[in-house]
DNA sequence: GATGAATGAGTGTTCATTCAT
DNA sequence: GATGAATGAACACTCATTCAT
């Protein structure tokens, strides 16, 4: 009764030419055209999947940021100590190239594209929002065993946040990656010694070594 | 000069309305034909005084990006002590507010392009150097003060541009000023606390205020 | 019966939709997508039923022609004397009001069609043939009764037609339809008096009143 | 100073090919595409000189009923009496041959795009009220002049030119132009005769020959 | 019988640019 | 210096249709 729905996996397709289309030639060059070009078929086709552009563009966001936060979570699953969790967490977020699971150009492309879409919007405040939720929990539990006052944990997270979002941008514009991964570092640094975990509890604040025993 | 002038004058009201376009319009909408349009003249017209499209973006790319820099380098200059001069110079990076000089739209519409256009990529570049360059000095200082061991001013340095630049970002996500002010204010007592500053001295780490005693 | 009666119901159904959109989206907007859109299905489901566009359309005038007359005949069926009957004809036929039976948008853009496809150029002609048919009796009666001479029956059916689609047509025009009712009612009374019908016999022409004693 | 403005020529020429292709392709096949074929020229230089196809056609619509008016006014000019005047000018407007000035398809294109846009429904307007303003003189005079009461003016306006749209609308279906030309010799004498115009005074109204005597 | 994938041509429009005046 | 005509390609999108299931 009726032919076999592609759907699924035909729009997944699309998505991945889409996304490669789009690292290679940017913005401007991401035409249905050349996307179906690629896939060896007509732009119609395309259109059979995603009724327009912005549909595709919309399910492309989803797929980056709803990846990235898939693919990130479990690599400080198996921690279990709160500080060394929160460390793990900050040397993953704060070393740019970690951060690469996603092309810049697309990543910045779709960014951008938030600026002017609110579905788009919707979707990077949700990607925020997971982050920050994934941090909240051993931020919060470092602050209660610490002394320190009135440090306020949601504060600390929107600042690791803006550190990792910072990194990522400069390592685009520097494009030195030991240089931006010394200040991942000390910024790894700061923020457990702001917390006072145990881990960045030693005296020497080197900030220099990932390890610094 | 009379002739001279005029082309720079009319380069000038190009690039005006180029930026507003940009502004409102976004990058897709930038086209020379809606430029030419609101100054009421041909595409022709622009094209005479920017040979090509690449042209006017990179006038524009340096119009903002030295602009920004003359416009927040004075805010500090009347502050002599290394300490407080720092101190501002973090309240100001570190407020998203304040660093609104420049639309967003065409802030990241030529960061966008700065992935792809090696030109505009050096124009911002040039601009971290020139952001690093005014950090640097005070940063040293108060380093050389403290009894702080083994930080490097410049990755010091890195990193401040990282949380200004990552501030900035998430301001454009979150959409929440005074979450992310507090943020803001945080990574200022953090940063100042991790130099020994004077002002930072205070054993109190609140955090949550600008003025905090 | 069964089979065949389904593909009957599916046909009328299309030929409703069809029918539906070009009323409010006009010859441009009737695509196929767009009745299969609102049906539900795939443009393929039409495509079952009406092997090619053309088909659609053919079935859609033999539909709204054929079931103009069918709704228009039986209004004067119970009027028995020629002149009265002949007078009822008339003021509905000069009533554009009462002509809208069909939807102008739909009836006008098959008379259109009518100009390149010979198919429909033929319902057109039959239509035609229809109400000449209907009009020819009574005129050919009240000629015969009155003392007129040398005017022939079928060329005041011709004329009769004739206002009958202008009128029509200026309705469109001029949407006023006092105006236009005057008009058809001035045309009634002079072809009835044309006639020497017992109805138009009064002296006082007046033309004025549906029933002007 | 600037090149010469070409636009005037440039647009007559486009429309001049619209026109062309209109009537020989009908609706559906007149796109820019194939008016710039037609012209050897790209369909961007049809936009040049017409910012949008509803431009091209706003000017087509102004150009050929502005154009018929023009064109059907002085055929009458020389005749002083207002009664053969209007002889003459039912003549012609019962004449369906003689109001071919316009091509079929391009008229009723137009008149059907007039049930959907106002500026074209105005545009017909417009030369209704313009017919009607050269009818009106001739009739009021032939009114005045003759016994008849009752009988308005503008009635009698609204009811020829019915009669003129039906015939033309009608030669279209029937392609039978000596029966409809009958018919529109029946509908003049009728019309002059319910003015009692010295020409249609004659008792005979045999209806059949342009000149009766 | 009915669904849905796929085709291939076509739409109006906009683009950056060049050329002629 | 400035205007405006003209180019040629590209854009997202829609079309009627066919084919396979």
């Amino acid at each position: 009764m009726g032919r076999k729905s592609l759907a699924r996996e035909r729009k997944s397709e699309i998505l991945d030419h889409f996304y490669q289309v789009l690292a290679e030639e940017g913005l401007e060059g991401a035409s249905l055209a050349k996307i179906a070009d690629r896939m060896g078929v007509y732009p119609s086709h395309i259109a059979h999947y995603f009724k327009t552009k912005q549909d595709l563009v919309n399910a492309l966001v989803v797929r980056i940021l709803t990846g990235f936060v898939r693919e990130v979570s479990p690599k400080w699953r198996s921690v279990e100590s709160p500080g060394e969790r929160l460390a793990r967490m900050l040397g993953l977020f704060f070393s740019p190239e970690e951060m690469g699971l996603i092309d810049r150009r697309v990543f910045y492309a779709c960014f951008y594209l938030s600026l002017s879409h609110d579905t788009i919007h919707r979707n990077y405040q949700e990607l925020y929002d997971n982050l920050a939720r994934l941090l909240r929990g051993p931020v919060e539990t470092c602050l209660a065993g610490g002394k320190t006052g009135g440090v306020d944990a949601g504060t600390v997270v929107d600042m690791i946040i803006a550190v990792m979002s910072g990194l990522v941008m400069n390592q685009q514009i520097l494009n030195d990656s030991p240089r931006l991964a010394a200040a991942g570092r000390l910024a790894k640094e700061t923020v457990l010694g702001l917390l006072h975990c145990a881990e960045a509890g030693s005296s020497d604040r080197s900030g220099q070594g990932e390890n610094h025993d």
